[in-house]
DNA sequence: GTAGGGTTAG
């Protein structure tokens, strides 16, 4: 076995970057070893043990956030989501129209394949697609066989891959170096960079060499697992295969090291990138800021935009939405007004995701008023809010309302607008709609509502039960009370003491005698004694 | 010779 000098948790990262005078140096990483810790102790940096780095559960950081765990539910979404569109299936016209006629005809052929193998049961798959390749298509060579084993992993079925792959020998084909990377790439988007690193030694055994591309794939993997010392050993195979990394192979680690908290080393990364003939992109400065802001230092994600401006760089909306993000989490959503100010400035319109980060965060932080401001601007530039986000918008205005009486119409303009849409109200919107309601006196609104909430399955509080109850008899509406009552029993539901109360003594100030007595005998039957009774 | 990287919410 040859014994190999791995780079050590703490990464001297300049190893992996062009300088060719002083990478492959041991000097070089062993000062650069000592340099990196001695930075960070004054950084404060914590370290984070080897063992940690493998699992995504819990981060330390340097810094404290105010809000909500760093990275903590984070893994999700570093991974593609389920039924995403796949880049490359189906094809662009335009690119269709750049092949030549074999091209066109393989590529279809592949497609189709695709499709009839996605007609059958997961069984008959693997023998299908053989007896395509083998019979009518009446070819079967490595080459074939890669194209359909990489057009499964687009269409992640990996599961087929895996079964095709494991039968390679049966008909007698020898894996090339296309195949292993394709493998290598399966079993990244299998989440199992583990797998794939073995992929990857078995592929170097057989003499192929894997490309930057390849390493890239499996960079990024480890990188997304938080796997980084697995991460730092890609790099020394690529240093070995004399590969060189480019800004997309950087730009993965740069989102790993960020991932794992190692903020500082990240910003060291892109520090000495800078110093290469490798240039940093808007991803690079995209995915910094997005380290800086998860970790509530937006402000150098600000400086950090500002660099990539004046570099050339065009910030896009994913730019701008990470920044947005940031301060939203950091307890400062109304930056976010600046955000949009200079998005607009850039001509980079804000997008669904820009004005609902900005949205929930206003809400969350109580500024209410801004929040409809921006709910405004987004509907009014054809982006619909969600059922959630709607839902706590009207709450938050409601609440709003409840203490300064003054919103109640426009709460119930978006209420009525969720409505239309058919969303889903929470019951706890419900609740807060008809207090709000109920505190503005509009009563007849709040039975509507109330009875809304009832006739939905939600069970009101008793207290709103007998706000909107007492509410309807001060005004005179009896009978709408008494309808409150009946609905309860619909839900099973029994009124308390102070419902029955409540009725009993406004049946008794009209002098209907005879309901009165029908309220008190109800109430009896369902084991409630009132303390009013009916006047004689 | 084919492929690879980024943002949101309860």
């Amino acid at each position: 076995m040859m014994s190999m000098s791995l780079p050590s948790p703490c990464s001297p990262l300049s190893e992996f970057l062009p300088s060719p005078s002083l990478s492959n140096h041991p000097v070089f990483f062993n000062n650069t070893s000592k340099l990196c810790c001695h930075k960070f102790s004054s950084l404060k940096l914590v370290f984070i043990p080897a063992a940690s780095l493998s699992t995504t559960k819990s981060y330390p950081t340097e810094t404290t956030v105010l809000h909500s765990p760093i990275l903590g539910n984070k893994e999700q979404r570093l991974y593609p989501k389920e039924g995403e569109e796949h880049k490359g299936l189906p094809m662009k016209e335009e690119e269709q129209e750049s092949l030549d006629f074999d091209e066109k005809a393989s590529k279809f052929q592949v497609l189709d394949l695709l499709n009839a193998v996605k007609a059958l049961p997961c069984k008959e798959r693997v023998d299908y697609i053989v007896r395509v390749l083998d019979k009518e298509i009446g070819f079967f060579n490595i080459s074939d066989f890669n194209d359909v084993l990489m057009a499964l992993v687009t269409a992640n079925e990996s599961d087929l891959v895996l079964k095709l792959y494991s039968g390679l020998s049966c008909y007698s084909l020898e894996p090339n170096s296309w195949t292993f990377s394709i493998m290598v790439r399966c079993h990244c988007k299998k989440k199992d960079p583990g797998e794939a690193k073995r992929v990857l030694d078995q592929m170097m055994q057989k003499g192929f060499n894997p490309n930057v591309a390849t390493l890239t794939i499996l960079i990024n993997s480890f990188c997304k697992m938080g796997q980084l010392q697995n991460t730092f050993q890609v790099f020394e195979v690529m240093d070995r295969i004399g590969c060189k990394p480019n800004i997309q192979t950087y730009n993965c680690l740069l989102k790993g090291m960020c991932y794992v908290g190692r903020i500082e080393e990240a910003f060291e990364l892109m520090e000495d990138i800078k110093k290469t003939t490798v240039e940093p992109d808007i991803y690079t400065y995209t995915a910094m800021m997005d380290g800086f802001c998860k970790v509530g230092r937006s402000d150098e994600a600000m400086e950090l935009l500002n660099e990539a401006m004046e570099m050339g760089l065009a910030p896009n909306v994913v730019t701008f939405n990470t920044l947005l993000d940031g301060y939203a989490k950091e307890g400062r959503p109304l930056k976010g007004f600046g955000v949009l100010k200079l998005m607009k400035q850039r001509k980079c319109m804000p997008d669904y995701i820009s004005y609902s980060t900005l949205l929930h965060g206003l809400l969350l932080w109580g500024k209410v008023l801004a929040g409809l401001r921006i709910f405004n601007e987004m509907e009014g530039s054809g982006l619909e809010a969600d059922e959630r986000l709607m839902n706590s918008l009207v709450r938050g205005l409601c609440r709003k309302s409840i203490k300064e009486n003054d919103l109640v119409e426009v709460a119930y303009e978006v209420f009525e607008k969720m409505k239309k849409r058919g969303f889903v109200i929470e019951q706890s919107t419900y609740a807060l709609v008809i207090q709000a309601l109920w505190v503005a006196k509009k009563v007849d609104d709040a039975f509507i509502n109330l009875h809304q909430m009832v006739r939905l399955g939600y069970i009101p509080r008793l207290i709103t039960i007998n706000n909107v109850i007492r509410a309807l008899c001060v005004g005179g509406k009896v009978d709408k009370a008494f309808y409150v009552l009946v609905l309860m029993y619909e839900n099973s539901k029994i009124p308390s003491r102070m419902s029955y109360d409540l009725l009993i003594h406004e049946l008794n100030r009209q002098e209907r005698t005879l309901g009165a007595c029908n309220v008190y005998g109800a109430a009896l039957v369902r084991g409630v004694v009132p303390h009013k009774k009916p006047r004689r």
